[in-house]
DNA sequence: TGTATTATATTTGTATACATAACATATATA
DNA sequence: TATATATGTTATGTATACAAATATAATACA
C-alpha cells in the first residue's frame, strides 16, 4: 500500500524532473522490480497517470511518458496566459485562509531550495505552488487544464532554477518576489492584482522556456563541420 | 477485447444519460457479471472512467459515478461560456475540412434523432457533436476541460430532447438550426461568429438546464397537505 | 545484398486465487 | 439501555499463472 503511493508519487516526480525523457518507453516488469510490487498495483499507477495526462497508454504497447512535440508546445505558449490568469483571478476570489496559509509554506520552502541551488527540489516546489494556487480557484473545470499545462511548464522549466549565469540568479530571485507578490495579491482578494502579477510571473517564464526550445546556436565554425565528411 | 471496449463506452453512455444515477456506487463484480469481463479489465476500466471525470475511485471504498452537488454546479454555469466560445474560436481557426465533413454527419444523426424524439439518442449524439468541435481546436489542454463540462452538460440536459410542450419542440428546433449555423460558421473559418452562435446555443440550453435544476414549484394545495399529520 | 517469411523471445492482457480492509451483526459488559 | 468489542460477511487490493499480441532474430529465397 505504501510501496505502491511511492510508486505513484515517484514516477510523477520522474517525469515532471525530465528523470524520464518525454516519449521513454515504461517497462512493467522493470517498474515492478524497482518498487517491490507487482504488475497488477503497477499498471493500475500507469493508468492513473495517464487519466492525468503524464503517461500516454497505447493498446499492447504499452505506456510511454508523455511527449512533448513542437506543435502542442505552440499551443501551450498560446494558452498558459489565458489558464494561468483565469486561476490566478478565481484563486483571488474564493481562496480560503488555511489555503493562503498553506502557499506561504511551499513558498518557504521554493525560496529556500530556489536559493539554495537544489534544482530538482526547486522546480518541484514550483510545480506545487502553481498547483495550489490552482486548487484554491475551486473550479475543477479549469483545475484540470491548469494540470496538464503545469506538467508541460515544469518539464520545460528544468533549467530555469539551474543559474548558469549572474542574469540567471536574477531571474530566479525576481521569480521568488513575484511568488511573494502574487501571495499577497491573493491573500488581499484582488483579482485584477493577481492576474497582472500573474502574467507577469508568466513573462519572466516563457523567456527562459523559450530559452530552452531554441537555444543560442552553435557556434558557426562547429556548424562548418558538416561539410567534412569524416566527422559524421 | 471486444467486450472490454463494449464495456467502457457503454458504462460512459449510460452515466451520460443518467442511467446510471449520479453518485451511485459501481458494483464491480456485478458489472464483472453485466460485461462478461474478469475483474482485472474492469478495473482497468474504472479507473480510466475516473481519469475522464466520468467515475471517483476512493481507496478500498470501489468506485462511484461521479457526483452533481451544487457548489460545482454554480461553477459549471459560470465556466461553460468562457471554455465552450473559446473552443469555438479556436476551432473556426483549426479545423480541417475533413473533420468539418465528420462535423455534418454527425449533425444529420442528431438532427433525425432530436427530430423522432428519440431522447437518449439525440443527448448522446449532441455530446458528440460538442465533442467534435473541441478536437477541431486541436488545443489537448482546453479539450480536457471542455470534456468535463460536456459531461455534466449532458447529464443535466437529459430532459432537453425529451419535448413535454409546443414550447420544448420549439427549443429543440432551434437547437438544431443552431448546430447548422455553428457548422458553417467553423467551415468559413469565422471565430467571431462561431463564438456568437456558440453563446446563443449556450443560452438556449442554460434555460432548459435551469429549469431541470429548478423546476416548476409544486401546486400550493399540495403543499398545504403537510399540515394534515396522516399524510405523512 | 535485400526482402520476405518463419521461429523465437519479449511484452502486454486476462483470469483467478488469495490477502486485506471495510461493513454489518451479534454478544458481552457497564 | 447504551457502548464497546468480537465475529462473520462482503468488497476491494495484490500476486501469479496463463493467454495473446508484438517485437526481434534467424533463415530462406530472389
Amino acid at each position: 500500500m505504501n510501496k505502491k503511493s511511492t510508486c505513484l508519487s515517484d514516477l510523477r516526480e520522474r517525469i515532471l524532473s525530465q528523470d524520464i525523457v518525454p516519449g521513454s518507453n515504461l517497462d512493467e516488469v522493470s517498474l515492478c522490480e524497482r518498487y517491490e510490487i507487482s504488475r497488477t498495483p503497477l499498471r493500475e499507477i500507469l493508468h492513473r497517470l495517464a487519466g492525468d495526462g503524464y503517461v500516454e497508454i497505447e493498446e499492447n504497447r504499452g505506456a510511454r511518458v508523455a511527449s512533448m512535440d513542437l506543435s502542442v508546445m505552440r499551443v501551450f505558449f498560446q494558452t498558459a496566459p489565458m489558464v494561468y490568469s483565469t486561476i490566478a483571478r478565481l484563486a483571488a476570489e474564493g481562496r480560503t485562509s488555511q489555503q493562503v496559509d498553506a502557499l506561504k509554506s511551499t513558498q518557504v520552502s521554493f525560496a529556500a531550495a530556489a536559493r539554495a541551488g537544489d534544482t530538482a527540489d526547486a522546480a518541484l516546489l514550483n510545480h506545487q505552488f502553481h498547483e495550489q494556487i490552482g486548487q484554491m480557484a475551486q473550479n475543477p473545470y479549469l483545475l484540470i487544464s491548469l494540470r496538464r499545462m503545469l506538467i508541460d511548464h515544469t518539464r520545460l522549466s528544468q533549467t530555469f532554477f539551474r543559474p548558469q549565469s549572474e542574469a540567471d540568479s536574477a531571474r530566479i530571485v525576481k521569480s521568488i518576489d513575484q511568488h511573494d507578490a502574487m501571495i499577497a495579491a491573493i491573500d488581499a482578494r484582488e483579482p485584477a492584482l493577481a492576474i497582472d502579477l500573474t502574467l507577469q510571473h508568466w513573462d519572466l517564464s516563457r523567456d527562459q522556456m523559450e530559452k530552452y526550445v531554441r537555444p543560442d546556436p552553435l557556434p558557426l565554425d562547429v556548424i562548418s563541420m558538416k561539410d567534412r565528411r569524416n566527422a559524421i
